[in-house]
DNA sequence: CATTACCTTGACGTGCGCGTTAACGTTGCT
DNA sequence: AGCAACGTTAACGCGCACGTCAAGGTAATG
């Protein structure tokens, strides 16, 4: 019992678990570039941090949900090392001109993954729309069925 | 000039031109089951209706737009048979019962796809209020630093 | 009927996204 | 100090979704 409560470092078997991935898995995003590689405890232990486990999630999510490849998420989360900087820097201000260069960079990939997510969620509607014309017309085959045979 | 015009059936070159997809994909897709094997022509050359096409458009989307394995899309579109197959033997009335639980299924399977379909919806919507909370906080960085930086 | 363009079926190759195993170091507990 | 639990790198393997030849057959045209 020397934590306070739920450590904030997570080494790689419960961030695994808590990310629903596998260490390999975890591994391989930080060989890829995908992670920058985590904080290690003396012995050389992974530790990830919750800003660690925060990108974990967006690179499933990303994958998972929009299916995307690891080298496309690569490109797009750049923007996410930008936020983070900021929280890091945020009072240590050294080039803010660099650092508002940075920002708008960051606003404008943002603004890209917010225009990719718009025109697949828009298919996305058409394609629900379509199911719901199917439902339509199978629900309207069945009704005329019940109509041509008259219960026994 | 022999056709009328646009001839319904097409040759795998033109089938997988129009659907931007290469023909050993549309080979592929075949030998996967993905599609039933078209007709083909005296010499054996694959040929491709107005409903296979529709359906390679509908495996496309459900992999790009999705991202979906083939083996997942073969499983979801089991009711696209029965669609065509209502198409098919519209008037040849046979075993009517049966075709009505054919239809049922197809049903409940098209529901599971609208159901998979406003999950994902779901979620893409909140990441992409997460985004323009993103937005919204480098406008915020920036604003501010305009503010704190009075023109020269 | 020859040429050219299009098609056919194998069969091997490839990149991605990990799984798995091996050999070994670290941590924590008793 | 010893043991179990957890971690490390390196390397090979694997299934998927095709790409890419090779060797040949077919269709349309002059």
């Amino acid at each position: 019992m020397d934590d306070s409560r739920s450590h904030a470092y997570l080494q790689i078997g419960e961030a695994a678990e808590r990310a629903q991935l596998t260490q390999r898995t975890l591994r391989y995003y930080e060989e890829k570039g995908l992670l920058n590689s985590p904080t290690r405890m003396d012995g050389g232990f992974r530790l990830y941090s919750a800003d660690d486990m925060e990108r974990i999630d967006r690179i499933r999510q990303m994958k998972e949900l929009l299916g995307f490849s690891l080298a496309e998420i690569k490109e797009m989360i750049e923007s996410d090392d930008v936020r983070l900087q900021i929280r890091a820097e945020w009072r240590s201000d050294a080039d803010t001109a660099e650092k508002a260069g940075q920002i708008r960079r960051a606003r404008e990939v943002t603004l890209q993954q917010i225009a990719m997510l718009d025109q697949k969620m828009t298919k996305m509607n058409a394609m629900r729309e379509t199911l719901d014309e199917r439902i339509q017309k199978y629900d309207a085959w069945l009704l005329e069925r019940v109509t041509q045979t008259a219960n026994s």
